[in-house]
RNA sequence: GGGGUGGUAGUUCAGUUGGUUAGAACGCCGGCCUGUCACGCCGGAGGCCGCGGGUUCGAGUCCCGUCCACCCCGCCA
């Protein structure tokens, strides 16, 4: 039966006891810990937030030992009791409270609790369905608890930075409008409105433009994003942003702010970081790393090998650079420990889940000598003359690959990353920021036949790009910009169109009807003609970046309440069906389900 | 939509070529214990082997389907 808080009141934290207390009269409230009971003696440790003290019951008082050994894992307490120092043989050198205890004098059980599904009190890997079902408690182990303190740090040092450089925090709608392209929406339907729907913000985009037309000249807000799309380790369907927009700003200007952020949120957690970040083109990233969020931490570039092969004797690589493909390869330079089966099975695994198909190695051994699965076709002087061409040197081993451009880079880049984590060279304490730079300002879809924003459809194209705009506009490069750190990419920004015929112009290129342009975005559109300044701003995944700084692999250990990967609350239940009444004032009728 | 890994006690796991009564550790319950701190010692309870079907004399184990969790591809302006 639990017993009311009644006058108690907490003096110090289950963290703060220190010998300098000792004598003290204290109240702790908290969670039992761990019990210890030794007959004629009980150890309770008190568990909160900010650490655990241990209690002792002696015997002297019967009662109350009686009701000390009531307590089990996870009951809530108060306990009243005088601090004393511990003797030297008995300090816990592992607890900041360790050279204290608190000989109770009054126990209040203000709540009993069942047995946890799971220990809370020790750290043992449990499932993540059961540890998401009972997310409360998992909160309460030192895991999400430090995860989620260190969360509300990052996101204060951000609020301060941000103020401290004369931006003002303005809440947009989470009810909005519709827009085409980009993810799907999270729809609202409205009562008010039979048939119509509000849409749940995919980021607030338009408006943190309109706030710049509106003058408010240097906007950031900490914003829940909405996406419906398919979840990843780093994808939830709703998610936090860190989102900027600047009036009269260049690239120049957004680098400018966001990397002083960045050393103050790293600043946080103890670490220095250079600035200002390396920038990359997009093309360069592409090229050399596979990928458009480069992971620079093992080194090992993705060289173009055309030259090399352009006049081989090796006739299949030969072909296909006479046929405008490439052959393209990276070394590892510490590859002596790799035996010959285990470098088979790496190109069997390649062909297998990345879907390689001329994928060749060629190594330099210990001693100098050279192999290759390719040693026959292509000779040894050859494959010698490669190793030498591509500094490979004793003991490294180089992959090559050989296509069509854009996927031979990406294959290359995926196993560049699958050797390098391998080989442990994707060290958890390196940070390595990177810009990257001169994004294409439109990608051709094959599907839909037409051309799609690659970054959003409010993107300014590059100054010297715009008479490539009518002519040859897939190579027209855009002000856009991503944020890269260690291969995961944390932000996204571009400057904006702010001329309303060139957003018009834009319209057209990706086979937007002027109605249908109106339609969807024609609030906007008028205020761009209202004196719209140049602006430009970016948005950066707050989930990731503490996931990062907390050393996760998932962005639901950084998320209080996370879902699952097929989009539900295991601890809610959510989502879940509704009333017929909800339906109805909603105007929805449910279809049957197709089976 | 596709590929992969896993699902056995409250938890984490083991379980042989298909073969008796499905085990261990921790936790839980009871007992003993005055300096423990992952307390210790003794005893006990606890299982729809994810679910459904099939093969078989016999299925935790093999086959088919399905659900759930996680990872990846597609998707994510």
């Amino acid at each position: 039966m639990a017993e009311q808080l009644g006058e108690l009141t907490r003096t110090h934290t289950c963290g703060a006891l220190r010998p300098a207390d000792v004598g003290a009269n204290v109240v702790l409230l908290g969670w039992v810990h761990r019990v210890r009971d030794l007959g004629g003696l009980l150890f309770v440790d008190i568990r909160d937030r900010e650490g655990i003290t241990q209690v002792v019951f002696d015997k002297d008082d019967e009662t109350l030992m009686a009701k000390g050994k009531r307590l089990r894992s996870e009951y809530v307490v108060g306990v009243e009791g005088r601090v004393r120092r511990r003797s030297a043989e008995t300090v816990n050198p592992k607890l900041e409270t360790g050279e204290v205890e608190a000989l109770v004098r009054r126990l209040t059980i203000l709540n009993e609790a069942k047995t946890p599904p799971f220990p809370v009190a020790d750290e043992t890997p449990v499932s993540e369905d059961v540890r998401l079902k009972y997310r409360y408690l998992d909160l309460r182990r030192p895991r999400l608890q430090n995860n989620i303190i260190l969360r509300h740090r990052v996101s204060a040092a951000i609020r301060k930075y941000f103020d401290a450089n004369g931006f003002l925090e303005i809440e947009t709608p989470i009810l909005t409008k519709s827009t085409p392209e980009g993810a799907r929406d999270y729809l609202v339907p409205s009562r008010v409105h039979p048939g119509e729907f509000f849409a749940l913000p995919q980021s607030p985009q338009l408006f943190k433009q309109i706030l710049m037309i509106a003058g408010m000249d240097r906007y950031v807000q900490i914003c829940k994003c909405f996406r419906d799309e398919d979840l990843r380790a780093d994808r939830q369907p709703e998610f936090t942003q860190v989102d900027v927009e600047m009036s009269f700003a260049r690239p120049e200007t957004i680098y400018g702010v966001i990397e002083p952020l960045m050393r103050d949120i790293f600043a946080v957690v103890g670490r220095a970081i250079e600035t200002p970040f390396p920038r990359m083109s997009y093309a360069d990233a592409i090229a050399k790393y596979g990928s458009d969020k480069p992971d620079l931490r093992p080194g090992m570039e993705i060289q173009d090998l055309r030259e090399l092969f352009r006049e081989s004797s090796f006739r299949v690589f030969r072909d296909i650079v006479a046929n405008a493909g490439t052959v393209r390869g990276f070394v590892i330079p510490k590859a002596s420990h790799y035996s010959r089966s285990e470098v088979d099975g790496i190109v069997d695994m390649a062909k297998q889940q990345l879907g390689a198909t001329g994928l060749v190695w060629a190594r330099r051994m210990d001693d100098g000598a050279v192999t290759s699965s390719v040693m026959k076709a292509m000779g040894e002087d050859a494959v010698r003359q490669m190793l030498d061409a591509t500094s490979t040197g004793p003991g490294s081993l180089i992959f090559i690959a050989a296509g069509e451009p854009d996927s031979t880079s990406k294959l290359l880049g995926q196993l560049r990353l699958i050797l390098a984590k391998k080989d442990g060279l994707l060290r958890p304490d390196d940070y390595l920021f990177t810009w990257v730079v001169d994004f294409p300002l439109l990608e051709w879809d094959a599907e839909e036949k037409r051309y799609a924003s690659m970054h959003h459809p409010f993107t300014a194209p590059h100054d010297a790009d715009l008479d490539k705009m009518g002519i040859d506009p897939g190579h027209a490069r855009a002000k856009a910009y991503d944020l890269v750190l260690n291969g995961s990419e944390i932000g996204g920004g571009s400057i904006r169109i702010h001329d309303a015929s060139l957003q018009s112009r834009i319209f057209s290129l990706l086979n937007i009807s002027e109605e249908e342009a109106k339609l969807r975005f024609g609030f906007f559109l008028e205020a761009l003609e209202y004196g719209t300044p140049p602006h430009g701003g970016i948005a950066l995944g707050l989930d990731r970046i503490v996931a990062i700084l907390s050393n996760e692999s998932s962005i639901r250990e950084v998320i209080a309440f996370p879902k699952t990967a097929t989009a539900t609350d295991l601890m809610s239940d959510a989502p879940s069906p509704v009333d017929a009444k909800q339906l109805r004032e909603l105007h929805i009728q449910l279809r049957e389900q197709k089976s």
